[in-house]
DNA sequence: CATATATTAGAATATAAATTCTAATATGTC
DNA sequence: GACATATTAGAATTTATATTCTAATATATG
């Protein structure tokens, strides 16, 4: 019943997401995502509440991307490969990465999420916590608070921070950063068993 | 002659500052400030031009701070110094290194900056660049890619990485982090003479 | 083939903020 | 004390965008 959709939500959110991640967050308008995929304004608000529905649809797309193979990593008990997911995964999505290590949730989505958005993004945020967690509990016997920073440190800021200025520039992090990363990683965590 | 100014530059600067990172650039509109500091719009606009022109000076004093005590620790030939020198100036600048570590200065005023600016802009990138590559080449006996790269990385991109989640939490770093910088500036860096 | 309705279509409206404009006010100088 | 002018004052205007609203359109279903 009903006449036939010419565009769906995916379109919308990868439009987004491209200006989002080209020419920052306050240049996603709904008007720009609309030309971008050929469709007319009513259309985005068809599909999607509000504009910050849109972005917190793109955020989450973004992290869950990101997440899923770090977290595999970590399951698996491979903490440098973990550390060294995120130069590849940069490398493989930069739209996406810029999205993800330029800009924080607030200053993409401000508004008042639904609580649906919510739950999704606190069940994201749970189970990478969850993850680390384990992860620290079986590499140091225990996770107390400083066993905790040092892994969050090796693991996700050193990283963040070896490919951050490639991403400002749009270019793909270098092979160097890989070793600057493992270099780091085993100051900081020890060799890997 | 004339009337009796009731504020100055500096008031409106600091206001704006005060607003950009608390609630993030975009909070700070142009009412947002006169009424922080107690003064018309038509004040703002008599001392700046636009409020690009504002966020402009903001992001000029931000840097400028972080940037003199950097240099001065590289000019001693002190790179752990230099490297330690971002947790410090973070404890004491909250503020400032909100605005520093957690925006771009494309998001902070995209617009076209004055011939004036872009110049004291230029200034200060230049000095930062300079100090780095006679620090390298006093460290490693030559500056190339690499050698630039690896300083950048322990000097700069490492002290960020180890703060920057701090920042976002509004709470002061503690001290481990200072710890974790020194250990990867001698893994990435070597022993310092 | 008639109809209900999902969807497209885009014009109209609302809103928020930047910027401009005109007037009022003090104060140093003659 | 009168005048020129730097500055305050804040109302009016403009602009950019989000959001709403009304109408048109196509298609699955009976």
């Amino acid at each position: 019943m009903g006449r036939n959709a010419h565009f769906n939500n995916e379109q919308f959110v990868d439009a987004a997401l491209k200006i989002a991640a080209g020419q920052g967050p306050a240049a996603m308008t709904i008007a720009a995502v609309a030309r971008e995929v050929g469709a007319p304004v009513g259309s985005v608000y068809h599909r999607f509440l509000s504009r910050d529905m849109l972005l917190a649809e793109v955020w989450l797309k973004v992290v869950s991307s990101f997440q899923e193979a770090f977290l595999q990593a970590l399951q698996k008990g491979k903490g440098l490969d973990a550390a060294l997911h995120t130069p590849r995964w940069v490398r493989q999505y930069p739209a996406e990465a810029r999205i993800l290590l330029l800009y924080r949730r607030e200053e993409l989505a401000a508004g008042d999420w639904q609580d649906d958005l919510k739950e999704r993004v606190l069940r994201i945020k749970c189970t990478l916590e969850d993850g680390m967690n384990d992860y620290v509990k079986r590499a140091f016997g225990k996770a107390g608070r400083e066993e905790r920073n040092r892994t969050v440190y090796a693991l996700i800021d050193v990283p963040y921070a070896a490919v951050i200025r490639y991403i400002r520039q749009g270019v793909k992090p270098p092979r160097d950063v890989d070793d600057y990363i493992r270099q780091t990683y085993s100051a900081i965590m020890g060799r890997e068993k």
